[in-house]
Order: C-alpha cells, then structure tokens, then sequence
DNA sequence: GAAATAGTGTCTTTAAGACAGTATGTG
DNA sequence: CACATACTGTCTTAAAGACACTATTTC
C-alpha cells in the first residue's frame, strides 16, 4: 500500500494493515460421528497438505459473510449454522505473509455434505479424533477412511480442537442436534448425535428423561417404519431457537 | 487462513488489507459492583464520549501481545488474566476506515484499577448495568457515579455486554475469583463475587458446600481480624489453573 | 417364537434449597 | 448481654444413574 514508516515509540503514524482471512469447520455426522470438511492445498506452502475451506475477507464484507460465501464457494453450502470461533494471529502462522484468520464453526446436516461435489480442487469429508476428554481442549486430529492421519496445515488442528470443544460445550444449553438431523428423528438418534460430540456414551433413562423434559422436543405423531425392530416415535425441535 | 490464489469470481488477485485492533474489557469489581475501564475519546468520531482502552495490533505482535501492550500503556496494567472474547468486523463499525476489532475480556483485582494514574486523557472506572439476565446476552452500558449513563464509542457496548456474558459463563467452571480477589479471602467475599458477576442472590449454603467441595479451595489457617463480628475463616485458591 | 430396539416404573444416590440452631467475635 | 455474622446439622426436593420389566415391530 503505502509507506508505513513506524513513528517513535509504539504507535505507528500510518497503522500497519493485514490479510485478515475466514477459515471454516465445517462439522458434520457420519456413522454417528464427528467429521469435517478439508480441501488438498494444489500450492505452497503445505502443498498436498489438507486445509479447511477458508478465504480472504474482502473490503466490503463482515468476516461472518465472508464465511457464508466461503462455504457457498468451495462447498456450495448455503444457509447452515455459523458462529464465530477464535481469531488466530500469531506472526509466524502463515509463512508468506502477515496474516489474521478468523476461525468459524459450521454445523451441517448429515446428508448435505456427502453429496458435495468435487469443485475446485480435491475435498474430502474426514474423520477427527479427539485426543481428549471433555472440555479439555487441544489440538484435534483428522483421519481418512482408511484411519490414516492426515497432515493439516497452518494451524488448522488447533482450530479442529477449538470446534469440538465448543460444540461439546454448546450441548449443555443449545438443541445442537437441530443442524445435525432431519426434520424428525429418533430419541436414540439425537442421543447418538450427543454420544458421538461427547465422545462417550450416555445414560439412556436420564437422556430421555431430560430431552423429553426440556420442553424443546415435540412428538410428531408419526413413528419410524422399514425397520427391523419395534419403530420408535419421532420428534421434532420446537424452540428454533438456533438458527 | 488459506490460499490467496486468485481464484474464479470476486477475489482480487491481491488481498484487501485491513487496520487490526484490539479493545480491552477490563472488569472489576467495586463495592460487589461489576466495573469496567473506560477512556473518554479527545477527538472524532465520539469526540467526548467513553470508549473501551484499544489500539491497533503491530505487524510483529499476536492480537494478545496487543492487547497486553495496550493494557500496559493505557491503564499500567501488566500480569492480569486476559482472554479474547470476539471479532467485531462490521464494514459501518468504524466510520474513518476498514477496520476489525478483537475483543479482549481482563479480570482486574479490585485495588489495581483504583489506583491508576491519569496517563494520557481522562480514565474512569464506570460501574456495568447490565438489562438482562442469566445469559441471555446484549449490549450493556455504563453509568457514573452518580448512576447518569455514559454515552460509548463504535460497538464497545456490545463488547461489554459480550464481556459481561462470558464471565458468566466463566463462573460455572473457573475460579474466577481467583483474579478479582486478594491471596485470602473468606467464603462471604467470594460469594459476593459471584453474586455480582450474576446479578443474583446465591443460596449461601449451597454455595458454601460447592464451593467446599470443589477443591478449589483450601484454608490458610489464619482468621479475619478487625470486623465488628465474628472474625471468618480465610481460604486461597489451590488450583491455580486460571493463569 | 427369537431378535432387536422402544419405552415404563421404581429404587438409590447426589446435590441444591430450606431452615433451625450453635459458635465466636465486637460494642 | 445484645448484636452481627460465621458455621453446622438435618430435612426436603429434584434430577441422574441403575436396573428390572413390558411393548412392538420384523424375520
């Protein structure tokens, strides 16, 4: 831009300015459990490595709609759950150039990222292992199917970290399963979608006993069919509280 | 962050570059009352009104460097507990240029902030009056000490009331006493640190029993002295994971 | 009827709230 | 001694966990 002559003591006459990017995860349920989109970086720096779909903020955009296009750009999801998780901006984070990302959490429902297309450039839905227990946080892991792990780039395992610790955290006061399943679901499949973000199991009796008590389910009449046991009702959320 | 490939449609080949500042919520507390530090601005935009201590971030520096550097300059603040609460990005929020805020929520032991010097421009320790209860979230403004409200600069009320949010939060699995209290304290002082974090009445047996229970804490031995009752035992905290 | 999962009833355990009563300092 | 706050003991209540039992579908 222009010159940016550092003044006296601290305080610059001319500010400095920053690439400030989005990085998104997209978080998603597969076999009742945990994965996220990743792309194969096609360049340098961590050429072949994988990375979130992320992007630079331009001039004009909030950093949550710069993320609401990257997602709509490289995944052509539109009108999921986001909120912002945590700006990254360590000096040496990206080793080209001076740069700030804001890291966001994405909630997609099951089906919706399975039947993506390839875009631009080679993307996979991966799996994460969580090295941790409850909200303990720390860095978090990806593995293909085969349960290799996969090199992540930037400081993209951390942000895989920070998501599930907030949607664990998310759990205890938000209807999360809301973004994860269809319209009606299943007692037993909302307490798989809780089992699989906790990553342990849960007491049955006292799930249901708590869902059914917290007043943001609603029992749709119907019940499940083509399944080789008793069906069970299905409900639906009321409160719509997250959208 | 990510690629600053070209790419297909909106993006420029190069980056828009943005001015990356900090704002620090500084809470305390006075009188059980929740307190922040506020600087009244010497010139446009808000000339005369209240904003939160902030500057821009360095191009060396992490936006937690930054807002230590600030804390440290603005109010000669250094060693409190600081945390980054959230991005402010809106094109609008700043009327002079582009720019991105992050927010910073800092604990302040109650005498640390009395005592500060004047430095540059007028400083004062405003008392929080929070509309809303639990978590429920929103702006919140402040008033003087007369209760009159002080009018805020850009979104810096809703980065009090995001900092008012957290530390609610906090308070379920943190000792956040831990930083608005001297070494020792007695059970009462720390139950009127909840009290006034929440904005509720607390059961004060419960809260003896959990917080007994916790392990968090553990008595010094010694006793109050000099109240006009009988003296309570005092404690310091053990687990000094709050750091 | 066997297999599988759905759903109910009830006992135990745990933590919070209520409240009565005792303890220990100052004036 | 009056007063104020600190602290203890115990009863009640609400929610979680455990577990036995019944229900309803497909094969």
């Amino acid at each position: 831009m222009t010159t940016r002559k550092p003044a006296t003591s601290s305080t610059p006459a001319e500010p400095e300015r920053f690439v400030v990017a989005v990085d998104v995860v997209a978080l998603t349920l597969v076999d009742d459990q945990l994965h996220t989109l990743l792309i194969r970086r096609p360049a340098a720096p961590f050429k072949g490595a994988w990375m979130l779909p992320g992007g630079v903020v331009l001039g004009k955009e909030s950093v949550m709609r710069a993320a609401e296009r990257v997602l709509r750009e490289k995944a052509g999801l539109a009108g999921v759950y986001l909120e912002q998780l945590y700006t990254y901006s360590e000096p040496a984070r990206d080793p080209r150039d001076r740069s700030v990302s804001i890291a966001h959490l994405a909630l997609v429902d099951s089906g919706r990222l399975q039947s993506l297309k390839p875009h631009e450039g080679e993307t996979t839905v991966a799996r994460l292992e969580v090295p941790w227990e409850g909200e303990a946080g720390g860095a978090v892991g990806a593995v293909d199917a085969s349960g290799t792990p996969l090199t992540l780039a930037f400081d993209h395992a951390d942000m895989l970290g920070l998501a599930v610790k907030r949607v664990r955290g998310k759990l205890d006061y938000t209807p999360v399963g809301y973004q994860l399943l269809p319209e009606a679901f299943t007692l037993s499949q909302l307490q798989r979608v809780h089992e699989a973000i906790l990553g342990r199991p849960l007491n049955k009796d006292s799930f249901r006993r708590r869902m059914l008590a917290s007043g943001e389910l609603e029992p749709t009449g119907e019940s499940q069919s083509e399944v080789d046991h008793r069906p069970a009702a299905l409900y639906r959320f009321t409160a719509r509280s997250a959208v």
